[in-house]
DNA sequence: AGTTTTTTGTTGGACGGTCATCCAATAAAG
DNA sequence: CTTTATTGGATGACCGTCCAACAAAAAACT
């Protein structure tokens, strides 16, 4: 059913079969035929909406990231004070969707390769930056600028740390886990600052 | 110049051309041909050596979990009470050896295929288990078992979550730096166990 | 000691398979 | 009738593995 408009709607479902595929058959195996195959089209519209392999594997990225964004500022507008928005940023960080055992395998694919990648590496510091400054913004008001530079290299370094072993190991069997360790840091060192 | 006992050689020689064969052209493109060119051989040789490539792959992140165990064992030696052996511990896992960058790329292309491979799957779930247990080993002495394995695997989180930074941005300006925000989440943690 | 035989190390290319990319052909929609 | 969507296969490149052949050291033998 060829009609105009079709670009939009076969980048998100490539995309989304581009998860499925490096979930189900693992990055090294996830070739255009196979993806193509998932999303239930010909291996030749790949190359009909993007330029190559490599434009549709940042796509997949960056609607992932796009993903985190859209929870973190979600979750956000319910949050009154610098702790709770804090809170906010941890819990979207292991939130339900992030969760998901297909975003694991794209996850991992994406640190496994992003050393070749400039596209994928700057994509990986645009992550790095944005979760950095979003904790910031914060923590600048419960304590000073030095530790709160600290602080937030080490929230940020947590939450990829815990994230990366439920990668490895599959979903916690209590979410809200990984949350409370990574809260409780916080609380120790924001306790700290404070005597 | 053909000897006897060339596989001990030839074995050790492969695995570091493996490493550096990742660092530079990166996991996916670390074929045969090129690990065996880096180590000054000819392809044929690496199957003489190892079943096939995998065993290889094995072999060489067998390797790096190898060094960072000599290391943190060495570490252990000049430490007397639970909170040097935890400093030691930390002090391993940043060390000048585990900041190589070729080790940086082989540790994430580890992370990148573990998935799909059991035998490095099971390889990295040693790591993990090995750096819990040394951690819990030290904290018991200081706070009950439940805050022992939540700081316990928050430490190792973000051990490996700092890690995972300087691994996509570079060696750190200041070594010291991560350690210092390891040791800080211990200490913020351990000295509220204590009130 | 010198010579042959065996073992071990090593090479470079052949083979079969896989993959990304390209393209000619087809078809429906505008 | 032009534009857009889509197909499925052709093409050329690359890769892991295997193998026949060669070389040198070690062992066995005379």
């Amino acid at each position: 059913m060829p009609k105009v408009g079709m670009k939009a709607i076969r980048r998100k479902q490539l995309v989304q079969a581009a998860i499925a595929t490096i979930h189900q058959h693992g990055f090294a195996r996830a070739t255009v035929a196979r993806i193509a195959h998932t999303a239930g089209v010909s291996s030749g519209i790949v190359h009909h909406y993007f330029a190559d392999k490599d434009e549709l594997l940042f796509a997949t990225i960056w609607e992932m990231l796009a993903e985190l964004r859209r929870d973190t500022v979600d979750r956000q507008k319910h949050a009154a004070s610098p702790r709770e928005r804090i809170n906010a940023i941890i819990h979207a960080s292991f939130s339900d969707k992030q969760f998901d055992e297909q975003v694991f395998s794209a996850w991992l694919a994406l640190y496994g390769n992003a050393r070749q990648s400039d596209r994928l590496k700057r994509l990986l510091r645009l992550y790095h930056r944005r979760l950095h400054a979003n904790l910031m913004a914060e923590l600048v008001k419960l304590m000073d600028r030095e530790r709160s530079a600290d602080l937030a290299e080490g929230i940020g370094a947590m939450i990829d740390g815990l994230w990366l072993r439920y990668a490895l190991t599959g979903r916690p069997d209590n979410p809200a886990h990984p949350r409370a360790i990574t809260r409780a840091y916080f609380e120790a060192s924001a306790g700290f600052a404070h005597l």
